[in-house]
DNA sequence: TAGGCCATCTGGTCCT
DNA sequence: AGGACCAGATGGCCTA
């Protein structure tokens, strides 16, 4: 899945101390690279006083420590946010989520996954594309979105229903999967946009998938 | 240049 | 007491 994303590179977690104060290190992130200092370089003039009286040796001690505690922290958190990024669908153009956009998206991407199972279960049957054996089988893991617009825009929730950003992935005659952009609210299958309706006993149906609050 | 995103520092609070 | 967690502040990098 990485291989997928391609562009995901973790950022330099490995012992900061490792690296000499004046190093840094060029990384990927987002789609531009990005300079990160190790050891706090551009703050350590931070550790003083404001007043400018000099701090005891232990309260620097100890900050000191608690910093380096605080930074480790932090990259684990990054470091779980980067295993989320990468089993969510791939994103189409060389940008990687943000860290909110990541969160938005899991919680999106677990409801349209629950709905999933929720329709399975509406229709007595597993649709073609969950069929391993299926000819439109398509992992919904493996699904990636071909455009998403701008993933901080707040697009329309009751218009740009038929949205040029939308993201078809066809995956059998009948069977469109919808992994899109899109505002959702609490009236996200809005049947009078015709996206999704709970009595239609036939597909297709669409699944909007959106990387902002719903 | 403004705004978004990020890493880091920092001090406070809570928990063990 | 010390560590984990949190939120605010700060400054760097990038894009529109």
């Amino acid at each position: 899945l990485l291989f997928c994303f391609g562009r995901v590179l973790t950022p330099d977690v490995s012992s900061p101390e490792d690296k000499p104060e004046d190093e840094f290190t060029v990384v990927n992130i987002s789609n531009y690279r990005k300079k990160v200092t190790h050891h706090g370089e551009k703050y350590k003039n931070r550790m003083k006083s404001k007043t400018g009286i000099k701090l005891p040796r232990q309260r620097v001690n100890r900050r000191t420590k608690a910093n380096d505690r605080e930074r480790h922290r932090m990259h684990r958190l990054n470091s779980a946010l980067d295993v989320l990024r990468s089993i969510l669908p791939a994103l189409p153009d060389d940008a990687q989520l943000t860290k909110i956009e990541t969160l938005r998206l899991a919680h999106n991407y677990i409801w349209a996954l629950t709905e999933t199972l929720r329709m399975a279960d509406h229709f007595g049957e597993i649709p073609d594309y969950l069929h391993p054996h299926h000819e439109a089988y398509l992992p919904v893991s493996q699904v990636c979105m071909e455009h998403m617009g701008s993933p901080t825009s707040m697009s329309s929730p009751e218009g740009d229903s038929t949205s040029t950003s939308s993201t078809w992935h066809r995956n059998s005659a009948d069977t469109w999967v919808d992994f899109n952009h899109r505002e959702h609210n609490k009236q996200y299958w809005d049947e009078s946009n015709g996206f999704y309706k709970e009595e239609s006993s036939a597909l297709p149906f669409s699944f909007y998938l959106t990387i902002n609050d719903r």
